[in-house]
RNA sequence: UGGGAUGUAGUGUAAUGGUAACACUGCAGAUUCUGGUUCUGCCUUUGGGGGUUCGAAUCCCUCCAUCCCAGCCA
C-alpha cells in the first residue's frame, strides 16, 4: 500500500534535493535556533516541528542552536526553559546542541579576513547618522565617509574595538556591500557592534558581538546545515544571508527558506507582548496556564500530542494566516477524551438529602476509570443520604428542555440511584440550601426492571465522604480575536474573567490519586489536571485544561435564557 | 509612490492543464448512564478583468487587496 499524503512546499523542496544529489552524504540538517530571550511559545512548535520533524522524516539530523548574539537581552534561565520545553515536546537533539557564542572567535577572524579583502570597514557614523545615509524605502543611500577608510586604517580600528579601546556606538564594522540597493538589508549591513555587557555564556570576554545577518548564516555553514528554515519576515535577508555564506573560505553552503509563523486568534503571540504582560503582574508568571508560552500550555494541562498534532492539522505554507482557536481546543479535547480518567467533582455544590435513604448508610459503587479505554481500570465511589450535586443540575421552575433535576422530575445520579424531587430549603435570602428527594431502591446501579428512562443523569459527591479541593477555571486571557486591533494597544481588550477560582469544589476521594502530569476529566464539567505550582497533599489545586463541549448552554443562549 | 512576498468555503490546508477537496467551525438529526463521545446529513470556496487552450485554481497579461523591510534586535 503506498500513502499519497500529499507534500508540503518544504518537504517538496528536500526531496526534490534528496533525488538530485543536491545534499551532501545525501543527509539533511536542519536547527532550531531561538534566542535566549524570552520563553518559547506555540508559534515556536510550529519551527520545532518542521525541523525536528523533517529531520526526522528525512533521516537526518536537527540541531538545536541558540542565537546568542545579544548579551543584553539573553539569560542563562531562558537558555535552560528552552531545552525543558523542547524535551517535553518529545524531541532530542541528541550531541547537537550548539551555540551562536561558541562560533565567536571564527566569527572576528572571518570578519578580520573581510577588512583585509576590503569587504568591510570601520564606521564612526552614529545610530542617527546612519539611519540618514541608508536613505528610505524609495531613495536610495548615501556611501558613509568611512567607507574608504584604508585596510590599515580598518584593521587597527577594529582591532583597538575587539580590545575594548573605544566606547560603545563611536564606533561599528559594516560589510561593503552597496548603499543604493532596492533592499535596506543590502546597504552595508552592520556586522559587529560595541556592547560592553557581559553574556550568559562568555561572560566578559567579548565586547564586541557580532549581528544577526553575519552570525546566523556563517553559523548554519559551520554546522552543515543543509535547510535554513525561517519565518517569513527574513525572506528579505535572504540576500545578506547569501552573501554571508559566498565569503572566501566558507566550503558548506546552506539555503534559506521561508515559512508562514503560526498565528492564532484570541492571543499575543510576540515575546515581546508576553514578556509585557509577566511583567505587568497581568499573569501568574511564564507558565501562567492563560499564556501561549510551552510551559504556560504544560501547566494548563494540554499534552505534549495534541500540540503536535495541532501543528500538523495546520500546516506548511506561505501564507500569512490566522489559525482559529477553536482548532486548538478540538486537538486538545480530542486527545483528552482518549486518554483522561473520569472524576466526579461538584464544582458549585448544592446539598441534595435522599429522605428516603438510611442515616447512616455508606454503599460504594464501581466506575470505569476511562469509558473510552477497553482496558480501563475502575475504582470506587462512596454513596450516602447527604450528597452534593451541581447547582446548575436543579431548578424549582426549569424552562423547557431543562432535563434535570426540579420537583416532581426524576433523574439518575450517575452510576447509582434514580431520585425525584419533593421539596427544597431555603435560607432567608430566598436562596435554595437543600433539595430534599427520594430515590428508587429498584434502579440501583442506574436502571429499573421496568426499563422506564430517565433523561437526565447529574454527578454527584458524597457530604460526608467527599474532599473539598480547589479549581481554577481559565478562560481565554483576551476577549477579542485580535487583541489591540480597535484600540492599539492590546491590554484594552483583556477579559477580566479570564481565571475564576473556585475554592470550595466537592470531589470524590479518589481525587487524592492525582499526581501531576495526569490528564482528567470531571465528569460533565471538563478536562483538568494538578497545578504544577499550587498544589500540595493538603490544599490539593486543579487547572481546568478545556471545558466539554456545552450544547445545552448554546440551546440556553439560543432559548435568550 | 522602492523592494520582497501572498491571494482556494468563516478559518487552515490540498488539488501542479482534465469532475475543486479534506479538517476545524456553524447548522440539522440519530445514539448515549457525561446535554461529553460516536454516527449521519447540510451550508459555503478558486480576489477582479482580459488572454492562451478542446479544457485553467494551475500558463500569460493587467488591475486590486493584504503582509514584511528604513535596529548598532533576532
Amino acid at each position: 500500500m503506498k500513502e499519497k499524503t500529499p507534500l508540503n512546499f518544504l518537504e517538496r523542496i528536500i526531496e526534490d534535493d534528496l533525488a538530485n544529489g543536491r545534499v551532501p552524504e545525501n543527509t539533511i540538517v536542519t536547527r532550531f535556533p531561538p534566542e535566549p530571550n524570552g520563553y518559547l511559545h506555540i508559534g515556536h512548535i510550529k519551527s520545532i516541528c518542521i525541523n525536528f520533524g523533517l529531520a526526522e522524516k528525512y533521516k537526518g539530523r536537527c540541531h538545536l542552536r541558540f542565537d546568542d548574539t545579544n548579551p543584553e537581552k539573553e539569560e542563562m534561565e531562558y537558555i535552560n526553559s528552552i531545552k525543558r520545553d523542547i524535551k517535553w515536546l518529545g524531541f532530542d537533539w541528541g550531541d547537537y546542541e550548539y551555540h551562536a557564542s561558541d562560533y565567536y572567535l571564527q566569527l572576528y577572524e572571518i570578519a578580520l579576513e573581510l577588512i583585509k579583502q576590503g569587504k568591510a570597514y570601520v564606521d564612526s557614523l552614529t545610530a542617527e547618522q546612519m539611519k540618514e545615509y541608508r536613505g528610505t524605502l524609495r531613495e536610495p543611500g548615501k556611501n558613509s565617509p568611512d567607507r574608504d577608510r584604508s585596510i590599515e586604517e580598518n584593521l587597527r580600528l577594529f582591532l583597538e574595538m575587539h580590545e575594548g579601546k573605544h566606547p560603545e556606538g563611536k564606533y561599528i564594522l559594516r560589510a561593503k556591500i552597496d548603499m543604493s540597493s532596492p533592499n535596506l538589508n543590502m546597504r552595508d549591513p552592520a556586522l559587529y557592534r560595541i556592547k560592553f555587557a557581559s553574556h550568559p555564556r562568555t561572560g566578559d570576554t567579548w565586547c564586541i558581538y557580532p549581528m544577526y545577518d553575519f552570525t546566523h548564516p556563517i553559523s548554519d555553514a559551520i554546522e552543515g546545515i543543509t535547510h535554513s528554515l525561517c519565518t517569513l519576515e527574513f525572506e528579505d535577508h535572504r540576500p545578506a544571508y547569501d552573501w554571508a555564506t559566498s565569503i572566501d573560505g566558507i566550503e558548506h553552503t546552506p539555503h534559506q527558506y521561508e515559512f508562514a509563523r503560526l498565528n492564532i486568534n484570541y492571543f499575543v503571540m510576540s515575546k515581546r507582548r508576553l514578556l509585557n504582560l509577566v511583567k505587568l503582574g497581568i499573569v501568574d508568571g511564564w507558565d501562567d496556564p492563560r499564556m501561549p508560552t510551552i510551559s504556560g500550555v504544560r501547566r494548563r494541562g494540554y499534552s505534549p500530542e495534541s500540540m503536535k498534532d495541532f501543528i500538523s492539522r495546520v500546516g506548511v505554507a506561505k501564507v500569512e494566516g490566522v489559525v482559529d482557536y477553536s482548532l486548538l481546543e478540538f486537538c486538545v479535547r480530542e486527545d483528552l477524551n482518549k486518554r483522561a480518567d473520569r472524576l466526579m467533582v461538584v464544582l458549585n455544590p448544592l446539598k441534595l438529602v435522599i429522605d428516603n435513604y438510611p442515616e447512616d448508610k455508606v454503599e460504594y459503587f464501581e466506575a470505569v476509570d476511562n469509558p473510552e479505554d477497553q482496558n480501563s481500570k475502575t475504582h470506587q465511589i462512596p454513596f450516602s443520604r447527604e450528597l452534593y450535586i451541581e447547582r446548575e443540575d436543579f431548578m424549582e421552575d426549569p424552562p423547557k428542555k431543562y432535563h434535570r433535576l426540579y420537583p416532581g422530575n426524576e433523574i439518575r445520579l450517575k452510576y447509582t440511584y434514580y431520585v425525584t424531587a419533593h421539596s427544597v430549603v431555603k435560607d432567608d435570602e430566598g436562596t435554595i440550601v437543600e433539595v430534599h428527594c427520594t430515590y428508587d431502591p429498584e434502579s440501583r446501579g442506574g436502571s429499573t426492571p421496568d426499563g422506564r428512562k430517565v433523561k437526565g443523569t447529574s454527578h454527584w459527591v458524597s457530604a460526608s465522604e467527599g474532599i473539598t479541593i480547589e479549581a481554577r477555571l481559565y478562560d481565554k486571557l483576551f476577549l477579542t480575536e485580535y487583541p489591540g486591533k480597535e484600540t492599539g494597544n492590546y491590554l484594552d481588550d483583556l477579559n477580566p474573567d479570564s481565571l475564576q477560582i473556585v475554592r470550595d469544589a466537592k470531589a470524590e476521594p479518589q481525587i487524592k490519586q492525582a499526581q501531576e502530569g495526569d490528564y482528567l476529566q470531571f465528569i460533565r464539567n471538563g478536562y483538568f489536571c494538578v497545578d504544577n505550582k499550587a498544589s500540595s497533599e493538603d490544599h490539593l489545586v486543579f487547572n481546568r485544561t478545556a471545558t466539554l463541549k456545552d450544547s445545552w448552554a448554546k440551546l440556553k443562549k439560543k432559548m435568550g435564557m
